[in-house]
DNA sequence: CGACAGGTTGACCGTTATCAAAGATCGTGG
DNA sequence: CCACGATCTTTGATAACGGTCAACCTGTCG
């Protein structure tokens, strides 16, 4: 099941790393490899930085094994969950062509295996290869959607509909009576979703009182009634 | 000063809208003919859409003259701004890899001229000329990182923090003592903070209270004390 | 088993939305 | 050029959502 084991040569690594990235799967083994030669593999362990807000930002960061997630940290020392990484996903594209200076602080939030690659690399190789950029393209379209459709929820609805919205987005498909597992703590879900512990802990209480739910696992949740749940999530 | 009279041709309104985008302005006097021809050149009314949430979305649009506001729709039918495009700036890109559909709404802010290509046409220019994906990725993560930054402003500050901040956006680099001019009804503002006309108000004059700006037009705002705004701005 | 992070629940209070009503400003047509 | 309506803005009073503080509970991991 699991594509690399800590015995194998870095070569083998990288190659692996840069082959499961979606912008990438469209290229040639041999232009893999190029790719891979100019990348490094590192290793973070839980609460390790990727990087943190004000340092300098010049590298392109795949995510190959593990999980990452990405915040702004306010005055009080509230976190702001930007969003969660998976591998295949990347980060600090924006050192790219924009600011020398990261805003933002990247925790690996288990053990996690990173691919990075410097900036005048990157640029050479999407100079090299164009259509590299129209997947990166693509993937960036993919986060400002999600990224607007954030913002719009967080000024137009409470948190209770956010909170429905967001259990929608997870049943996806799926039909009636099913188990979903939160990608995540509850505590970082409320930051995600722009509140409190406290209050997303109320809000899930209230949903498991009405019925529509019911809290098995800290992070499993068993969905009774997904129509009342649309209907919440829904403006 | 204006470069387009209503009497020239379509030929060169197309032309001129092209040369004035900057994703474009590397290109030679003929590239720029070529995706000319492929455009189509309409124009708005103040108050008429562009496009509305729900309809197909097939088109790049680029803003040649005017003004357009982005926003999403609450049930209510309270509005959350997502940006406003001057001319040069382009929307609708999400439609080139994403969604079929538009979920938010665009409007011309007064009357506006755009230009419009279809998403084939797009993808064919974007296959001959690589470098135009490369000055698209660019205004993307600009946009990206402004989104980001919005996403935490809202739900880490309080909207006396959030009007500091975007006074400060707007005095720039500017030093002590000067007038900015707001690009947008408080109205309009209001909604792009997430908040209310009411709060801003409030907010704006309670500045004015502490002697940290003085409102002279409707839409100018003499600042007064910049290091004051600064300082509630910063976290 | 103990410590610690995460989660729950209750009480309280502040910020901000909402409703209402009056005032200012803009654009349009007479 | 003025008058009108429409839209935007201001100000006040009120209510509530949700943040904060505090105490307690629960699960996890060394």
């Amino acid at each position: 099941m699991e594509c690399c084991h800590h015995f194998q040569n870095e070569g083998n690594v990288k190659k692996l790393c840069i082959s499961i990235v979606p912008i990438f799967n469209h290229l040639s083994q041999e232009e893999m490899v190029e790719i891979a030669n100019t990348s490094i593999s590192t290793k973070y362990q839980k609460g390790e930085f990727i990087f943190q807000a004000g340092e300098p930002y010049d590298h392109l960061y795949i995510v190959h094994k593990g999980r990452v997630k990405v915040y702004h940290l306010g005055d009080s020392g509230k976190e702001q969950l930007i969003r969660i990484l998976e591998p295949g996903d990347f980060l600090g594209e924006l050192s790219l062509f924009s600011k020398q200076e990261s805003d933002s602080f990247a925790e690996a939030m288990v053990e996690t295996e990173i691919c990075s690659i410097h900036r005048r690399d990157l640029q050479k190789i999407l100079i090299k290869f164009p259509s590299i950029s129209l997947k990166i393209l693509e993937q960036f379209t993919h986060r400002l959607e999600q990224t607007e459709k954030l913002v719009s929820q967080l000024s137009l609805q409470d948190v209770e509909k956010r909170t429905a919205s967001y259990l929608v987005e997870l049943m996806d498909g799926k039909g009636e009576e099913h188990e979903i597992i939160l990608p995540m703590s509850k505590k970082d879900l409320a930051s995600y979703l722009g509140t409190t512990r406290e209050t997303i802990s109320r809000r899930l209480s209230s949903f498991q009182d009405k019925g529509w739910i019911e809290q098995t696992g800290q992070r499993n949740i068993r969905i009774l009634n997904v129509k009342a749940i649309k209907k919440m999530a829904e403006q």
